[in-house]
DNA sequence: AATATTTTTGACTTTTTAGTCAAAAAAAGA
DNA sequence: TCTTTTTTTGACTAAAAAGTCAAAAATATT
């Protein structure tokens, strides 16, 4: 009972995802993805209850899907989060489990490369 | 003329990389810096001019002796500052030419893996 | 329609941030 | 020793940060 949410918490969840993959975690502020998604901050925060949480939305969906894109969250939560955020921790350790070494190493540092937007010459 | 410095810059400049080192470029705050440096803001800003100038003080030293930490300021700056300064971004491209792709992503692959403390399993 | 419950709103608070600056202190050079 | 230049000091500023909350609005349920 009582009133329903005005927005799509999925659609929300996604434009999350846009806003830490562009800019990372530490330097995605809160009226950044109040921008993002149209929200105001009360929204954000009584749907995710932080920052922190927004970022573990974002992670936990894409991770479920399994995309493209959940290469560049599971980057920003191994240098940004995981050893600041015991949650963050616990899942991409999880998700780890599942995958090979050589497999994860190669795709990370590929990554890296690709976003830090220096050329590659091959 | 005039006084000379009271403390040994490059040992400020090898205490300012561990922090970064350790907290990436966006966690570490002045206060950090300050601690671990044993300097009054004053004195820092006098001698780096900014933040990102006491990074790339940092970063550029690293670089000069390729050592092991050099590739964990390497990662910083890829994943942190590439993107909005265009100095650092003149810095890792640089250094990036006397490298090969392959083991530029293999190496920083290894070390988000290793830095995230995401255990490994081999 | 009345009520109970939830979401929305956005101004507000608190904390932390990077950066500044004028005065004091130190010392290099004449 | 005196002057000039530099560094040190640390309180201060301004901006930006995350997070809060009480009132208003909306609506599901009875």
């Amino acid at each position: 009972m009582g009133r329903n949410k005005k927005f799509d918490t999925v659609e929300t969840i996604g434009q999350i995802q846009q806003v830490f993959i562009q800019k990372g975690y530490n330097a995605t502020s809160l009226d950044d993805l109040v921008q993002a998604t149209g929200l105001l901050r009360g929204s954000l925060y009584s749907t995710f209850g932080s920052k922190e949480g927004m970022f573990i939305a974002a992670l936990s969906d894409s991770l479920e899907k399994e995309s493209e894109e959940s290469w560049h969250l599971i980057l920003i939560a191994m240098t940004e989060l995981t050893n600041q955020s015991k949650r963050v921790f616990e899942i991409i350790n999880q998700w780890y489990h599942h995958q090979s070494y050589q497999t994860v190493t190669e795709k990370l540092g590929q990554i890296v490369l690709k976003e830090s937007g220096i050329t590659e010459v091959k």
